[in-house]
DNA sequence: GAGTGGTCTAGACCACCTT
DNA sequence: AGGTGGTCTAGACCACTCA
């Protein structure tokens, strides 16, 4: 059954004895994933199909394909039904290079769409990030990303219109960073990066046809230019089994 | 109620019309810690309560609650109740200074226990990183790390014994860094760290009184010294409410 | 010992995807 | 049209916490 060679790129251990029902059943079906009986993109027998399988209710199956979601080694396509997931993605939200270039050089196939984008009068939150007064015009891109035709990440960048006057005229299906750097000759000579996990919600979930309240990754990128300027200021909302985030850092010296 | 001057620090957009019970009552709950009705460390009514108050059945009520889990408002101690989360923690895993000073600078409580401290046969996966062959014996620092009371991250270091002999005589429940640093002379040059949400699984669980699949985020931290070589390796296992991570990076020239 | 969440059952109807 | 997951009901018993 398996579509490709599934390796356990996570999980290292596997749970000792369980007397719960559900967690056996999860523990089975990691142990399915891992060995690759389930392969990438497989998709597992239906609830019902499991149920009877085990004799035990509808409520109990289910509990265990939420803890292999939470786990990241399924995901469900909306009453369609559960698959395997792909292996996540390394993502370095230091390097200047962009979504296109990381995913394509890691063997997959990237996709970006740009859902929207305007000149918007900053909200209040922003506002303050770009030391900007409560309304002044910002540009406002809002795009959805995907990997091997599967969504997995919907971003909103806020950008300073005076560093990239007209910005939003240019196709922003690529990378961003490489118009700025290209059109502008705009830079960022340092980024600041909050990282959380949270729950996908409202507008967020309906775009990545994910049920809003699954599980995400929260990845908040504060670039500035040499001058100390905010260029760019990016939501990124991820599924949270799409992507590590790994990051490679010089210790600054003692003293800061 | 509130015990705390409790802030909306996460959850910026309040979803709109929902017509699913549960969702409801998630937004409901949601508004009411969002103002400080409920304040930080407040415990919600019991399920019964809720339950009764709505009409609706227990299941409708847990899933509102599960999702308020997953955006990290609220969190479980098991048997007792469901309480409102506290603030998250910054966290700089670039930064040298250890985690009771930076717990400590944000006006909470840290707490460290060490669990065990031995020098075990290196493990296959983490012979590789250390480049040694597997079998060679390396220091497994297993801790438990809490603020204001709250267990909120266990952590299994691996140190190379050659960098730092004896390292498992000294107290380890303060900074592991400065004790290298302080009585080895040993310092991190280069930090590579993954980060990836994931679930809080078998021992780690446990150790955290959480639920065996519950949300979590895992941070992998490799640090090298000046020469290259691996001086410590950490896997950290957070309580994915309990920490945002930030990181701040100057930019490499172009060309690497 | 009373109350809490944790687990489990056995149904039901619905919206939506798939074919 | 048939099958899928999504939502919801109304119970039950248990392990554990807390007073």
């Amino acid at each position: 059954m398996g579509t490709s060679g599934a390796k356990p790129w996570w999980r290292e251990s596997a749970p000792a004895h369980n007397q719960l029902q559900y967690l056996e059943l999860r523990d089975r079906i990691a142990a399915q994933i891992q060995a690759g009986v389930l392969g990438v993109g497989d998709r597992l027998p239906s609830e019902r199909q499991l149920e009877d399988g085990l004799g035990s209710a509808r409520g109990t199956v289910r509990e265990a394909l939420f803890q292999l979601e939470a786990e990241g080694l399924i995901y469900r396509r909306d009453r369609s039904g559960w698959y395997v997931c792909p292996a996540p993605i390394l993502y370095d939200p230091t390097r200047s290079e962009g979504f296109m270039a990381y995913v394509t050089a890691q063997g997959r196939r990237p996709e970006t769409e740009t859902l929207s984008k305007r000149l918007v009068p900053a909200p209040d939150a922003v506002a303050g990030i770009f030391g900007v007064a409560e309304g002044t015009p910002l540009y406002d891109i809002r795009r959805l990303r995907s990997i091997d035709g599967r969504s997995v990440l919907v971003e909103r960048i806020h950008v300073n219109p005076d560093l990239a006057p007209g910005l939003i005229d240019h196709s922003l299906d690529g990378s961003l960073t490489a118009v700025l750097k290209n059109a502008y000759g705009v830079a960022a000579a340092r980024n600041r990066i909050a990282m959380k996990p949270c729950a996908i919600l409202g507008d967020d979930a309906e775009t990545l046809r994910a049920r809003s309240g699954s599980p995400g990754l929260s990845v908040i990128r504060t670039s500035f230019d040499p001058a100390g300027r905010v260029v760019e200021y990016d939501q990124e909302c991820w599924r949270h089994d799409a992507v590590i985030v790994s990051v490679d850092i010089r210790v600054a010296p003692p003293g800061h």
